[in-house]
DNA sequence: GGATTATATGATTAATGAATCATATAATCA
DNA sequence: TGATTATATGATTCATTAATCATATAATCC
């Protein structure tokens, strides 16, 4: 595969990389929100989220619209919740093998 | 979800979010190869090569065994190869919505 | 217009990570 | 044993990034 692809392959996976955004993301799973709902529902600071959806913006993963002071976002692509669960299922699949290790103790 | 789940996540997606690690686990996708067969097939520095492997062996995406002075290295769980799939899927969507755009000018 | 609410951004700090060079270890073979 | 091949690792450098605080912009409502 082209060195290009490959770099920016590695950028879609960079930004999905970082707890917060995860948080973030995982926040959307149920649709829109506008970064109000969202600072609260993670937890999160207002200049931080911010920063956050801005990025995830400019990567082309989230989608923003305007209404009236609020900003309204949305993952773009669903695929991003089948790699987040993907993720999920490798995790689960380590879990799994430290507990044959633990009971082999 | 939990914070500590969700830095699980963010730390597996790490290990795949970088462009060295792609290439060697795309030279991975026919099944097991010593590392000095992944080193020339991505043109790669030695000890960078041993670096990222020994990281992806702690994260658990890759497995390890020696045969005599080589060090075979193979992709654990074949979801790996699913995670990057959905990536190019995600690249590719990108790449038509920017060739829509650039139709309109 | 002034107050309020929502969002963005400059500046700073602290942490992390990738690549590289040089060198160390370790297994194999002549 | 000595040479060769394969791999690992310490030290260094450079770059990137997340979080935070303070403040700026911008839209809405009274």
């Amino acid at each position: 595969m082209e060195d290009k692809v490959l770099e920016l392959k590695a950028e879609i996976l960079k930004v999905l990389a970082q707890p917060t955004r995860l948080k973030i993301l995982e926040s959307l799973r149920n649709g829109e929100k506008c970064i109000c709902e969202i600072v609260p529902a993670i937890n999160g600071e207002q200049s931080n989220v911010s920063r956050h959806i801005s990025l995830m913006q400019k990567s082309h993963l989230v989608t923003t619209r305007k209404d009236g002071v609020k900003v309204m976002v949305n993952v773009k692509d669903p695929k991003v919740f089948e790699i987040l669960d993907k993720v999920s299922a490798i995790l689960k699949n380590q879990m799994k093998e430290q507990e044959k290790l633990l009971a082999q103790i």
